[in-house]
DNA sequence: ACGTCTTGTTCAGTATATTGGACGAGTTCA
DNA sequence: TGAACTCGTCCAATATACTGAACAAGACGT
């Protein structure tokens, strides 16, 4: 709680040096007094988020910008092939590895895939919101979205949405291996 | 500022629904009462940050999330192989194809890499806060922050951070391929 | 059917956000 | 030096956020 007036208040404070404006000239921008800005500059007050809206509004910067807010992720994390964790579909002809998830102020994952030369998988659906970029490193896939169809060759990539069910079928003679980063809504 | 009430009404209505809270069990959680909550939620006030942030906390979510705001990004789009545009570093010997980037909500771009055999590529720090995952497809790369030095085969992954610089070399007889997803502060 | 409980909304009182203006300090110019 | 101006902070009045409790509706069990 009031960490996050914290950093509104040193944000704002930086956010308005940078753009080099006084109060007043910020306030006339923003539609919020002089007399509110010095007070959230100074930890004296607790805004309403309209009021912080039209503050970002008035610097130029996103709402987001403003208040933002994570922590650090470890620095360096090395996944080496020979500790991979898989999952495997039922028929275990369908392999998936988490490479990356859970990064501070991100919501994606990044997954590497492998599919059996003929065969098939069918993925649910993600949450509402998310889409997928899915990058074919080997072998021929061929994505389809309900009716739509994409075939794939190597270094080919497709971005779809990836909030409705869709289906992979490996072409060809060759596994099919490639990357899926997915990135979710919110 | 309505914008930014409205968006925060839909989201608490839709998150407080997903994880099947009450508002009685959610003014527990967060501290905030029930009555102030359904407040939010029918647009009858304009909350501060320090309730925002509370009732985030009690969904378990972040204040990013919880005020969250974006346009739907274009639904499908396809980039052959074939039709690749490539950045070259001076000697040719580094590619970069950029595969994604402004994807609204979201702060990452992925690019394709390939440097020749024997060759080596220093990377300019990126801004502040950003971090990269590196994935390598073919071939075998050393990856240098600093001292700091990673050798890294097909299958392997290195997270770390891009805000300063670093320094690609491709070892062995064979190119080195793979995949650099770029995660820039929120 | 009735009593009890839960749920979301509304109400009125209290707490605090927000404002315009006053104030003191610093800067500039004649 | 004094006047005029800018700047950030504080003040008191007004507006509104926030609470606990009341209310009405619905669900459940006897």
């Amino acid at each position: 709680m009031d960490d996050i007036n914290t950093q509104v208040a040193e944000r704002l404070r930086r956010l308005r040096r940078t753009a080099n404006l006084s109060l007043e000239e910020l306030a006339q921008r923003s539609g919020v007094s002089r007399g509110m800005l010095s007070q959230i500059e100074t930890l004296k007050t607790n805004p309403t988020i309209a009021v912080v809206w039209k503050i970002a509004r008035g610097l130029g910067v996103s709402f987001a910008e403003l208040v933002g807010e994570e922590t650090e992720p470890e620095p360096v994390r090395l996944s080496r092939a020979a500790d991979a964790d898989y999952l495997y579909s039922a028929d275990r002809a369908f392999r998936s590895r988490p490479l990356l998830a859970n990064v501070p102020g991100h919501k994606v994952e990044l997954y590497a895939l492998r599919l059996e030369a003929g065969g098939a998988e069918d993925a649910d659906a993600h949450p509402a919101g998310s889409f997928e970029e899915l990058v074919v490193t080997t072998g021929k896939l061929a994505l389809s979205l309900g009716a739509e169809r994409h075939e794939l060759a190597p270094g080919d990539a497709l971005f779809f949405r990836a909030d409705r069910p869709h289906r992979y079928e490996a072409l060809g003679r060759r596994a099919f291996e490639g990357l899926s980063l997915i990135l979710y809504a919110g």
